[in-house]
DNA sequence: TATCGTTATATTCTATAAAATATAACGAAC
DNA sequence: GTTCGTTATATTTTATAGAATATAACGATA
């Protein structure tokens, strides 16, 4: 693969691989990027609506996201609380926090593995 | 991480690890698994025409990826000729080919570590 | 029971994407 | 110069996604 293709590719002025890897069970995609952020976000503010402001995202999105996660799940990813002391709010569990856990770490070997090829690719 | 998030990930009845990858220049995409499957119907079809038909995608998008690929390439990836005898059609360039085996072989490199992951998670 | 900020949910509006339709240009072959 | 199927492009319509708005429920605390 020496070849024209590799100079096409470089003299484009810098090909990337990319990419994003995420959890499917069933066929149906269960976790990504986005819901990460948002639960990382829900874990430092502390609230659903907090991580949403955060990120630009409506309220309902970001629930509709907490409320497919926690449905799918035998247990829930993050516990929510309605009323009470500050009117409410949200934890990651712990359940959740492994996957967080889980999800960080084949992310950092795939963005090894899209080094390594991308590596390849310009030299 | 053999503790209760794989036992989650498993008990949701076989989660896997999915994703996609594609190249990209100056921060834009500029190809992926969509446009890799449009080249090889062109290739198969000889036209845009009969590849978007196979592909149940309007002309018109289809003719966009085209356009966008020659477009962002120094050389193009499908060589395209309006008129003729039967009309006209379509064929990869030199250059398309070495595109489409390059991205195969990163996706096939990449598929395995797919399987890889999966296999790890669950066991 | 009045207050608070959050969760929960429905509804309406808007912007974007996709589909559908239409039409012109093209050039070899007859 | 007529025909052919394709490329090329604009326009209109439709569908989908997202944003915006509104409102109720919640429960600890004062």
């Amino acid at each position: 693969m020496a070849n024209s293709i590799r100079q096409t590719l470089k003299t484009e002025s810098g090909f990337k691989i990319s990419g994003t890897i995420r959890l499917e069970s069933g066929g149906e995609r269960f976790f990504g990027p986005g819901p990460l952020e948002l639960l990382e976000r829900i874990a430092d503010t502390g609230s659903i609506s907090g991580a949403a402001k955060q990120m630009k995202m409506s309220y309902k999105k970001a629930w509709g996201i907490v409320h497919n996660l926690n449905t799918r799940s035998k247990r829930p990813i993050v516990v929510v609380q309605t009323g009470g002391e500050k009117g409410g709010g949200s934890i990651i569990s712990a359940d959740g926090w492994k996957l967080i856990e889980y999800y960080r770490s084949v992310r950092k070997r795939f963005i090894l593995f899209l080094e390594r090829e991308s590596r390849k690719l310009n030299s």
